[in-house]
DNA sequence: AATCATTAAATGATTAAACAATCATTGTCT
DNA sequence: AGACAATGATTGTTTAATCATTTAATGATT
């Protein structure tokens, strides 16, 4: 069969079934690798109170990107019952707190106490670091090219997504 | 305590606090990226009845590599009590069996059934196959490249680790 | 106005990971 | 042999993610 398809992985497919080994894959390189980040994040915010389930919805909170619990479950792509009980962990931890919306008695706005607040300012710095650490000894075009590939990856993923509920127009 | 130190990210680092934006880091492509990998898996293992979490103990015991309960905690990193109700759910499933070892009776060995060797011929072909469908695109110089970038933020980790707990040798 | 679909939030149930505590067994040391 | 540490497996608890169901409120349609 000599023409090009582009259809994934057409040219030469890089894992092959009969030797696989699941220790050297991208797929567990990059979940023993997230393990790592997630244990040393949970470190560097354990002063805040901040767990690394956590740490995103208070961030989304603290940067005005959501002010309900839709939103929050949303932009943090969760689920809407989990970001409720996730809220609240953070409302008995004294970081958020919940309001019944009177436009809209079905919305609960969410607001950060001066706790919350407190605690966001720490997420960016220690994501910061901690990521920078895992970075050690790359070069910024090397982050970039990384980056890029994961980016590559997403973007399979989407089609890959979007193919699988065939989706009639 | 003077000179040059060879701390992580000692260059430049990539990642500053003041313009931090958790969407576009590496760290959060990697987690919605292994979100979307393990949901493709999971389709496809669906006929096997296996989840993502279960299909690394069984490939494990299928390829030898551990035939007690320790051995399966051990080879897939998992805690030692969530690897005891995982064997549960597998079991009642009925793809493995637990033995009370005779040689010492601390030991339980984990044994396949024949349904659970044939689930396990499933899991290098769903493996490789999502794997490849998210790499689409990528040459194998690329994914090399990529691979290694994995290897390179993992000794980072395990360095960041054993300097973590100031280790007395 | 009554009906219906949609949306928001919460709740229940299952699977899972992480941690501590327990218990039986085995190995070691004196 | 007896004390003690180490190991293997299990159980309990908390946090979490995912799915399904429920309830209330809203919007649209007839």
């Amino acid at each position: 069969m000599p023409t090009v398809t582009l259809s994934p992985a057409a040219s030469e497919p890089f894992y092959k079934p009969e030797s696989y080994d699941p220790d050297t894959s991208v797929g567990h390189l990059m979940k023993t690798l997230l393990a790592y980040l997630s244990q040393e994040i949970e470190r560097e915010l354990e002063p805040s109170g901040l767990t690394n389930a956590q740490w995103k919805p208070l961030f989304t909170l603290a940067l005005g990107r959501a002010s309900t619990v839709a939103e929050v479950a949303r932009s943090c792509q969760l689920d809407a019952g989990g970001t409720t009980r996730l809220l609240d962990r953070l409302e008995s931890k004294g970081l958020c707190k919940r309001l019944r919306s009177l436009d809209d008695r079905r919305v609960v706005n969410v607001e950060l106490t001066d706790a919350g607040r407190e605690a966001a300012k720490a997420v960016p710095v220690a994501l910061s670091r901690v990521q920078n650490a895992h970075l050690a000894g790359f070069s910024i075009e090397e982050v970039k090219l990384f980056t890029s590939f994961l980016r590559r990856m997403q973007d399979n993923a989407n089609a890959i997504q979007a193919q699988g509920k065939n989706h009639v127009d």
